[in-house]
RNA sequence: GCGGGUAUAGCUCAGAUGGUAGAGCACCAGAUUGUGGCUCUGGUUGUCGCGGGUUCGAUCCCCGUUGCUCGCCCCA
């Protein structure tokens, strides 16, 4: 039997209701940020990833699906939205209309990675974007958005980790003397991260091996490196969390993966993953415009794995119940009424109602256990009686109330019931 | 790319020192041929992941392989 591709799944009816629900609430969040959704390709060609994320990242350098079109271009399938946003915005100069752009999104990204708990090849992002503004307000707003997404979801046990790598000089600075440092104690690294001094070495930062943890609590701060502005849009930054009442631990050791962050960088963790413990996360970008040809502007933006937002919540028991009930089904007692049973179902679906049938020509129990089992509020009864009196048979079944009515005036019934 | 665990009915799982398999749930039907839920009765479903080896005989032992899963790396 042919299945699904390693790292892919299914949503079926069951999972959907969750999905559905999370994703009305993602809509309705944002347009409570006056954040518009933006849908661009599910790919693009990959020399955008490849000069937005970073030749030496991981996602462009082993993650990503990439093949040769018949045009002999190499196309990538999008294992993330914001250079792709980036790309529109330029594109369409939507920053000539308006000094301010903010876009909110939601669809599936692709990483060839070996799936695990909370990680999939095929999975799902919520992302928001705020272009246009260089000001630590800019910052506050995306990640209170993000806040106040996981207040209406009920997610209440999370980490907000925030540290800021600075501007380029800053940065740079930075770089070199965490480099001499790294170099000084090479020999006592992990084997990724002597690698990694070499490809990336902020994201030695990042290790998790005991022995890293160890030299990398002497290592040099991030945060002592910030010049003056960087640190100014920091401070301000943390002030507005404070005012707001939002918690967060600086995490100086906090340094994504993608090369093109400055600045503010932040991360939401949650204890209910497995090793993948990050649910959102992001950061501003200031230079990716410029790195992909277009003017210098400032932005930041943020993304949240929606499969991830789900482990959680079933976990914790967060969703209400998402039940779906169906109005009315309709009975028969003689397979030879039915076209007359399918008519009237037809009239009182035209009226808004949800009605549903038997396809199976089953007795009338088996018709009954089904009108149960999909929560059915009524049943309709077409026997040899109902149509000899030209009357209609209705029970409620949710007492068993049974009474008799002529068409128009279960229009009327089911009219007052909406 | 690397490491651990695992594979038996649609689902969750039992099983025997090797003699070709069960339970619960689900599904279907029935319990006064015009009435569901609760209850009761009956019923359907498996190449015991795949290939090879040992054996009179393998779902069980051995080897290989694939899927799934968890972890490393990285990320959402």
């Amino acid at each position: 039997m042919i299945q699904n591709v390693k790292g892919t799944k299914d949503l079926l009816p069951e999972a959907i209701a969750k999905w559905q629900y999370i994703q009305s609430t993602l809509q309705k969040i944002s347009e409570q940020y006056n954040y518009e959704e933006i849908r661009t390709p599910i790919f693009e060609k990959t020399e955008l990833f490849s000069r937005s994320i970073g030749e030496v990242t991981d996602i462009v350098n082993k993650e990503m699906y990439s093949f040769l079109d018949k045009g002999e271009e190499s196309i990538s399938l999008r294992p993330e939205l914001t250079a792709s946003i980036a790309r529109a915005v330029m594109q369409h100069s939507l920053l000539r209309q308006n000094p301010i752009l903010r876009f909110w999104y939601f669809g599936p990204f692709f990483r060839y990675e070996q799936p695990q708990k909370g990680r999939q090849r095929q999975f799902h992002q919520y992302g928001a974007e705020c272009i246009g503004s260089r000001y630590p307000e800019s910052d506050a707003e995306i990640i209170a958005l993000a806040v106040n997404i996981f207040n209406s979801l009920g997610i209440k046990d999370f980490k907000l980790a925030i540290n800021s790598l600075g501007n380029t000089e800053s940065r740079a600075n930075y770089r070199e003397t965490l480099i001499e440092f790294l170099k000084e104690n090479e020999n006592k690294l992990s084997k990724e991260s002597q690698i990694r001094l070499q490809t990336n070495p902020l994201r030695v930062l990042d290790s998790k091996a005991e022995a890293d943890i160890e030299i990398l609590n002497q290592a040099p701060n991030i945060l002592n490196f910030l010049d003056t502005e960087s640190r100014n849009h920091f401070e301000e930054l943390l002030a507005i969390l404070d005012y707001q009442g939002i918690k967060y631990e600086i995490s100086s050791k906090l340094v994504r993966g993608l090369d093109y962050y400055s600045h503010t960088v932040f991360e939401f963790q949650s204890h209910a993953l497995g090793a993948q413990n990050a649910m959102g996360g992001g950061g501003r970008y200031d230079k990716l415009f410029l790195e992909l040809g277009g003017e210098e502007t400032p932005a930041v933006g943020l993304a949240l794995g929606i499969e991830r937002i789900i482990l959680i919540m079933e976990e914790k028991g967060l969703f209400p119940n998402l039940e779906k009930k169906l109005d009315l089904y309709i009975v028969s007692l003689d397979h030879s009424n039915q076209k007359y049973l399918i008519s009237i179902a037809e009239k009182l679906r035209q009226n808004g109602m949800a009605v549903a049938t038997d396809l199976l020509r089953r007795s009338l129990k088996s018709q009954m256990r089904e009108a149960n089992k999909m929560k059915a509020n009524y049943l309709i009864v077409i026997g040899d009686d109902e149509i000899k009196t030209n009357l209609l048979t209705i029970k409620d079944m949710r007492n068993g109330e049974q009474t008799q009515y002529s068409l128009n005036s279960i229009e009327e019934f089911f009219k007052k019931q909406q």
